[in-house]
DNA sequence: TGTACATCAGTGAACGCGCGTTCACTGATGTAC
DNA sequence: TGTACATCAGTGAACGCGCGTTCACTGATGTAC
């Protein structure tokens, strides 16, 4: 019970999250099923109960990894936007999380899916991931309202996320209200072009 | 097969429309079952099919029905706010919206619940009562920025009313992010009220 | 090196369950004459 | 008014289906001596 099997027990593991990180990204995490599961991982249904208790920790080890490369990408964005004001950072920042919506709404929707339901509260490891996106929202801010103090800074961090969140959201749900992604870009610089010219009331 | 008949008939629709909006009012959409509708209704479980083609068409007409409330409340709230200015008018709305959220969070969230995955459309009367909302933003914008293109009114309004939305959910969210209403009420002023006071990039 | 034993990842048949929808039928109500 | 017939809202047993999870078991691999 050394290395070898830690090693092969570990492969599966990563193999049932690739696996069904696929199958969200094609169909949502409502369509996540054992069996099928097992079936292309190549073992049995039981096997799946040896290393999550459910499958919902199943679709949270997959949302685990949609956070981070999430992060990933907005850091990048704010990274190479390293020159410009910190209202062009905003739009940046904005515009990469618009991006990453985009090419993957099934896995980014199952980030916010995290049933209200449950019993069982979410793991802390999860609002820290959230909580890491909003850092990289704050820097700029406090460029922006260098006087402000720090929980008013969070608050309106909080708040233009969430509103990216909301106009990205809403843009992109299909059959609601489906916009054209320029025009989610332009709604978006509107919003945020605004943050920082006036004095907040 | 006259008066009497229909009437019977209504009576009956109507009884399944309003049982079927206190069980999403207290469990979700996805938690309304036939069995358990008919039951309370006094009814067959066929007899719902006389009425709706689909479990989805109920959950539709009440969502008409939450749609037609809360239009009536935001318009209220603009209605009592006639004195004030634009911007004040904008966010007495967006409170409105989010008071009626924290009111019905099941019912309103069914609202956007309708899936994105259905092989049929939304019906034409869903998105036009989408619209109504979308009309009482536009008028004080309108006023804000009076040499605005319509088209780029419209945009505006989308984009105010996502954002916001987007502040609600987000805020009212119990285990990801819950938030006390007044500070989503301050997230909100602080969005609307820069809104205006400077030119639109 | 060789043998006896322990561990535990993985197996998969079986459990137990709930659900949306259909359709042949009934019976109350209305119409025609 | 009374009778024969038509309509159709409502009935409810039955269809057909899929699913998450468990648990007694197996067999490969590692350890002890």
């Amino acid at each position: 019970m050394q290395d070898p099997v830690q090693a092969r027990k570990a492969k599966l593991r990563d193999k049932l999250i690739t696996l069904a990180e696929a199958q969200i990204a094609k169909g949502g995490a409502a369509s996540l099923r054992a069996r099928a599961l097992a079936q292309e991982a190549g073992c049995a249904v039981g096997a799946i109960y040896t290393h999550f208790d459910d499958l919902d920790a199943l679709v949270l080890a997959v949302n685990l990894r949609t956070f981070q490369r999430l992060g990933t990408q907005v850091s990048q964005a704010v990274a190479d936007a390293e020159g410009q004001g910190p209202n062009a950072r905003l739009i940046t920042m904005a515009l990469a999380y618009l991006r990453f919506a985009e090419a993957h709404p099934a896995l980014w929707q199952a980030l916010f899916d995290v049933r209200m339901t449950a019993d069982d509260p979410v793991p802390q490891w999860y609002l820290d991931a959230l909580g890491g996106l909003f850092s990289h929202i704050a820097e700029p801010l406090a460029e922006l309202f260098p006087d402000l103090p720090e929980q008013e800074l969070d608050l309106m961090t909080r708040a233009l996320f969430s509103s990216v969140h909301g106009i990205v959201l809403l843009g992109l749900q299909n059959r609601i209200s489906a916009v054209p992604v320029d025009q989610i870009e332009r709604m978006i610089a509107q919003v945020l072009g605004q943050v920082g010219n006036t004095p907040i009331s």
